[in-house]
DNA sequence: CGCGCAGTTGAATGGACTCAAGCACGGTGG
DNA sequence: CCACCGTGCTTGAGTCCATTCAACTGCGCG
């Protein structure tokens, strides 16, 4: 049974059993780590590169004012920091916002990995998808009002969730951003986002209690966000199917 | 005599003489381009990778509202996108702020390229640099206040064209950025990058005057508007000398 | 039971926007 | 040569969205 990393690298290529085995067998090390525990420090020099298997984590800037800037959510199977220890210093830090489960690869396994062809166009195109999503993520702190810019992050973790399996069949998935970790994200006032959030309640766009998100209503989420999912290149190999090909 | 594009990439790995014929070889093929074309268009299929080897360039996303989001600038030696014939549909545009010249690339001679092991390492630091430059701007745009936001892009150029040698002995460089295209960059009413132009004017911050930008007191800028470097990672192989190789 | 964190709501402030008018420059054509 | 026009820059006045400040609630947990 494949995990949510191998599960993800599988939306980007055909992968043979020689790299599932590989990827499997580097993934079975994985180790428990802390909410609120620092993957990586700002300014550190980089170690390894670092998988995410279940949990939540999100990079993040620090600025001498004392503000921060979230800049990135890692979900469950994503990639840390591919090549990253080609750099000197990290520029940013990566912190837990769950409980998560972790792998550590050090360069010599990540080169090692990436002799497979499969397994580089595919950590290849992850990379790619996040910088896209660094874009979009701009254009919504640029451009948009503070509605539209949490139903926008709002569809797309939905999008990114479903994509690995993670919504279920209500449209229903976990949501453990605080207010303030969204203010963080979006360039608000946690006060700010919390109307926002009401708002968005209020007019039947989302239902959120206890850390779950519903929406009753994906469509006229998209619609009144005007969220457009081109951006996380989710047809990349085949066009994503209504539900889930296993079900969480 | 090398090009903006071979000193881009010196600047990451030490090439050797093959590897240096081989860029050269490859950027005699430089085409002219005039100001305001697109190099590529949001939604079309990417079929190459180009190389900007002189002029300046912008990544931008168009919202359906008609409000659109400068995501990143290219200066002379840049890269325009590295590995992105891999995804099937381009999530923004390039366009052309200047004249410039352009090298198209092809996905075969992309590869053929990345046989080098030192080129191959340039263009991935070349790239973990573009993002690292994306989410500065994100802080930028979500934390920072009108003043920082202008002052801050230009402390950014500033280093970039001083890294390629572009800017001269009193501090003075092109800077053929409008205030409209300025807006667009920073999430700001150009009416609202005006005001702080001028406030960095009558502070002695910049002279700014026929596209010309002078910093008459880098610190001074640098440290009011939090300036800090690291991101752009330009002590990545030997740490930059106070003035040029080769001067322009 | 009391503490602390996350969320909620109100009122006042302020930074950036909108709308609008006018200016300076460069190119074009009569 | 100069009138014309367009683009980009400049400045002012009024408005609005988001912030700030502050008080209060509800819940989980020791």
């Amino acid at each position: 049974m494949p995990n949510a990393f191998v599960r993800k690298l599988r939306r980007f290529a055909d992968l043979d059993d020689e790299a599932v085995g590989r990827l499997v067998r580097l993934t079975s090390r994985a180790e428990p780590r802390g909410r609120g525990s620092d993957l990586v420090r700002q300014g550190e020099r980089p170690l390894a590169m670092q998988l995410l298997l279940s949990g939540w984590a999100c990079r993040y800037k620090s600025l001498a004012s004392g503000r921060r800037q979230i800049v990135g959510f890692l979900l469950p199977g994503d990639i840390c920091d591919l090549h990253v220890t080609l750099l000197r210093r990290m520029d940013h830090s990566i912190g837990l916002l769950t409980d998560a489960c972790v792998v550590a690869v050090t360069a010599a396994e990540e080169q090692e990995l990436e002799r497979h062809a499969s397994i580089r166009t595919a950590l290849t195109c992850s990379t790619l998808v996040d910088e896209a999503i660094l874009r979009e993520w701009l254009t919504t702190v640029g451009q948009r009002g503070a509605l539209a810019r949490v139903g926008h992050l709002v569809c797309e973790i939905w999008y990114r969730l479903k994509a690995v399996g993670q919504v279920d069949e209500r449209e229903r998935f976990a949501f453990p951003l605080t207010q303030d970790v969204l203010g963080d994200t979006l360039g608000l006032t946690p006060v700010h986002v919390n109307r926002m959030l009401r708002r968005l309640r209020d007019e039947r766009l989302i239902e959120l209690e206890r850390k779950q998100l519903r929406l009753p209503d994906p469509a006229r989420l998209v619609a009144t966000c005007g969220f457009d999912p081109a951006y996380l290149h989710l047809d990349q190999k085949r066009r994503l199917t209504s539900g889930m090909s296993s079900a969480g």
